[in-house]
DNA sequence: GATAAAAGATCTACACCGTAGGATAGGCCG
DNA sequence: CGGCCTATCCTACGGTGTAGATCTTTTATC
């Protein structure tokens, strides 16, 4: 079937392999996502692929590295401010969470340990400490702050995945009982454009504002 | 080899099925779990469970109600200041995504909608409002605070998970190199227990003087 | 260049999965 | 009693991940 020989190289190597599994996932989701498919999508036989990644799971954790590696590629230069560092932090990351709403799943689980995530991280914290907050505060910053982000996010994504119809901040709204849940109705209107900038922008705000306000007041 | 003849009712029902799917997947993981496994436990023909639940996705989704509501029915009663509740909230749930870890990614995927739920966000916000936090900042908090749950949980249970084996707030710490990371290798011995009560707390609090502080001063 | 060794691609096969479709039995109401 | 309805089970189909053997090409050694 195939127009190639046996033992022909096919051109295989981990990164192309990632790089067509980030691909598919972006297109199909990953329910439906497998080696199979993959070597499909390749023209190649499944096991072929075995000789490159040793299973499925380092084959997701193939998947989530290329993305933060195609994220993490792209903040610089550094700001001088720590809040600066950190908005552009999470905005760079939130933009490749929308980049890859269905691959981005599969990094809220993986502890991420990359030699360019650890360097992010330690922009964050020195330019906190040399502001002078607590180093406390400063060794629980990043915890906070993607923490909050990859909670968000996956509450965001998930569901603008689904009903990415209307471009005009629609995202179907909840309705809402106002006997049963009176402030919540109220509150209502205010929830213009869920995921959206203006929305995240204002969550990140309280992120910092409450990382900042852990400090004693600067003389 | 079933001690039941054919037809003979097995006492499933949606509410059985749910109870045992959340054991097996506390003890088994979510990667095993499966319809033909829980139908072995529950010493019954995989087919039968379709007769109460149309598929593996909502039998995901009858766990994950399941877990939810058992956490949920418990805080009561209700403090009197907005702070105070959304403590309880998330040391409610906390304890929840602690009692079943494995469970918990199912939550941060699905939107809780259930009554309950609602409920709780409902007593959040109408005490906001009353203690005059301006209406768009108490419309965010609960999407910032579940938020941060959610991603904060999902990071501290999914490594102690596979290593919760010294009791003494152990959590192999991770080696770095101090002279590619000097402020975080500075930082290090300020990340005690990771994913321990009183960082828990601590983060809690980031979040809350967040949200408290976006607020015009109360006269 | 000849030859051996290593590496990569493929084929086959196995155990497992979710579930559609049908057969069978018990409970319930006439 | 007869007929329906529902819950259980059985069988079967197409899909999955991957272990093991086989074949071919590339690389290393003399």
């Amino acid at each position: 079937m195939s127009r190639r020989g046996r033992g022909t190289p096919a051109g295989l190597s981990r990164e192309r392999i990632a790089t067509a599994a980030v691909a598919l996932v972006d297109r199909d989701g990953l329910e439906t996502f497998g080696v199979r498919r993959l070597a499909a999508e390749l023209g190649v036989d499944p096991m072929s692929i075995y000789n490159h990644i040793p299973g499925k799971a380092a084959l997701l954790d193939a998947i989530s590295e290329a993305v933060l590696t195609e994220a993490s590629a792209q903040v610089d230069p550094w700001p001088q401010d720590w809040r600066d560092v950190a908005r552009a932090l999470a905005r760079t990351y939130r933009e490749m969470a929308t980049r890859h709403p269905r691959v981005f799943p599969l990094l809220t689980t993986r502890a991420q340990t990359s030699a360019t995530a650890l360097e992010a991280v330690e922009q964050l914290t020195a330019l906190m400490r040399r502001a002078n907050l607590p180093d406390q505060v400063t060794a629980d910053a990043p915890l906070v702050l993607f923490g909050f982000l990859n909670g968000y996010l996956l509450a965001t994504l998930g569901t603008s995945a689904r009903d990415s119809q209307g471009e005009s901040a629609g995202s179907t709204q909840l309705e809402l009982d106002p006997l049963a849940y009176p402030t919540l109705a109220a509150l209502g209107p205010l929830q213009t454009g869920f995921g959206g900038d203006e929305e995240f922008e204002r969550m990140l705000d309280t992120i910092l504002t409450g990382i900042a306000s852990r400090a004693p007041r600067p003389s």
